[in-house]
DNA sequence: CGACTTATTGACCATCATCAACATGCGTGG
DNA sequence: CCACGCATGTTGATGATGGTCAATAAGTCG
């Protein structure tokens, strides 16, 4: 359910950030890169690495509540969350906030804005936030001359699509927060984290809008799970005991 | 709230179609097609238009009912509709049909598939469905020889990521009918044809699903928006009599 | 002219939102 | 360390939107 989706990350450097920081180990950088595999297991080699890497700018952190970019900024490059959680979301035309997805480290925001070269939405830190950016244009360059980086580029793209059709599904509110945890589970478990222990960074309320829920529904359905003896609650922090039962 | 989405077409030739037909004045083909902004607005000459028209396959026709490709099928081209009307759905655990979107003329199918290299949900014509087909592994080879390809094959991808989140919006059922309705009427004037009389090919079963609603809902809220002059409903035709009003 | 699919209409009911009150946690500053 | 205040979360009572069930009508196609 989770769901990569929008923009990318101000034009200016956050204070203390050494932009250029951990460049020294970075050849391999984050293992956890919705990019590494554009390059690694593509079997690229050290040249086509660099060029890769020449591009990524390491911003941050922001604190929770900044602003990484907001809607109708120019856009000009995607970025993969290095750690933190983002959250992306629109305003309605009544000013109502209606959030459209929560991005994990690894995972990659700003390919929405490709479209009108302007960002469709808004997009805050929910914690500390580190990013990698990759300037666009280049990168749209560097995969004309890397078949391997295009290919993942438009797998990126193309995935995104169909998460986000599938939550256009019109299941209880149950199974929505079943999903809702599972997902979440399952994209902590790929980047190495706890499947069992997930550690929720997002509000009740967050977390309802996105699933176009009341907050009081959510709560009462984590209770319900809790009683049940499915998940157990303590405060943000849920445990899995049930993945089974879950799935239903 | 169409939604360009899913997979593309069968591997065989359907009988009855000389694949290569209307070649001949093929050069400046489907004005119509969202691929013809790729060559023909970013000012290629004609060895770039031949490049893609060479990758053109056209097939059809395709009569009501007949899939076009199914859930599971190896994917390898995407395609632009031509003729008709495409409807794409999943079928969920329960084997109950969930409808992704409607494809009319113009637009791409199949660009939801590149990620998993299968088609991730099923496609059928609702009427008499002509298509273009573009094989993918040969289209991205180009697209490295011609950056305006390129970008609008990650443009379209980007754009349907945003079409697909939009439509997860929780608005009430008057509010997706009409903003269902407008959204038709839009996409069928960028293709030339009347933004006030919609000639609807799918049932109200289909429109229902697509927007989350019961059948039956459709039906009291076209009557409603009937009684209170906004449309004007005589089966599948629809006029739309105060856009204005239907935007609220 | 039947048999089927599609659409409409009505009666009833379930899910979930809303409203309101209350509890809890957390940060700040005394 | 405790007190206050605000944000977040929980719980209960009530009601509206829209789903379900069932019957009827209207097209469609042989």
């Amino acid at each position: 359910m989770g769901c990569a989706r929008m923009s990318q990350i101000p034009g200016k450097r956050q204070p203390g950030n050494p932009a250029a920081a951990d460049d020294g180990d970075e050849l391999h950088f984050c293992s956890t890169c919705a990019f590494s595999d554009a390059c690694v297991s593509q079997g690229y080699g050290k040249s086509e690495l660099a060029d890769l890497h020449v591009l990524v700018e390491h911003v941050g952190p922001f604190r929770a509540g900044m602003f990484l970019f907001r809607e109708g900024d120019e856009f000009n490059a995607i970025a993969a969350v290095r750690a933190g959680t983002v959250k992306t979301f629109v305003l309605d035309a009544n000013g109502n906030e209606q959030v459209l997805g929560f991005h994990l480290p690894g995972e990659v925001i700003g390919l929405s804005a490709i479209h009108a070269s302007r960002y469709p939405c808004n997009a805050i830190a929910l914690d500390t936030v580190m990013l990698c950016r990759f300037s666009f244009p280049k990168m749209a360059l560097l995969a004309s001359r890397m078949p391997g980086l295009q290919q993942q580029l438009f797998r990126l793209l193309s995935q995104d699509i169909g998460k986000a059709e599938l939550l256009a599904g019109d299941h209880p509110a149950d199974e929505r927060m079943a999903a809702f945890l599972v997902a979440l589970s399952r994209r902590y478990a790929a980047r190495g984290f706890s499947p069992r222990r997930l550690n929720l960074t997002m509000t009740r309320a967050d977390i309802a809008n996105y699933l176009r829920l009341a907050p009081e529904t959510v709560s009462r359905i984590l209770k319900r799970m809790s009683t049940e003896g499915m998940v157990e609650v303590q405060q943000r922090e849920i445990a899995l005991l049930d993945q089974e039962r879950l799935l239903a």
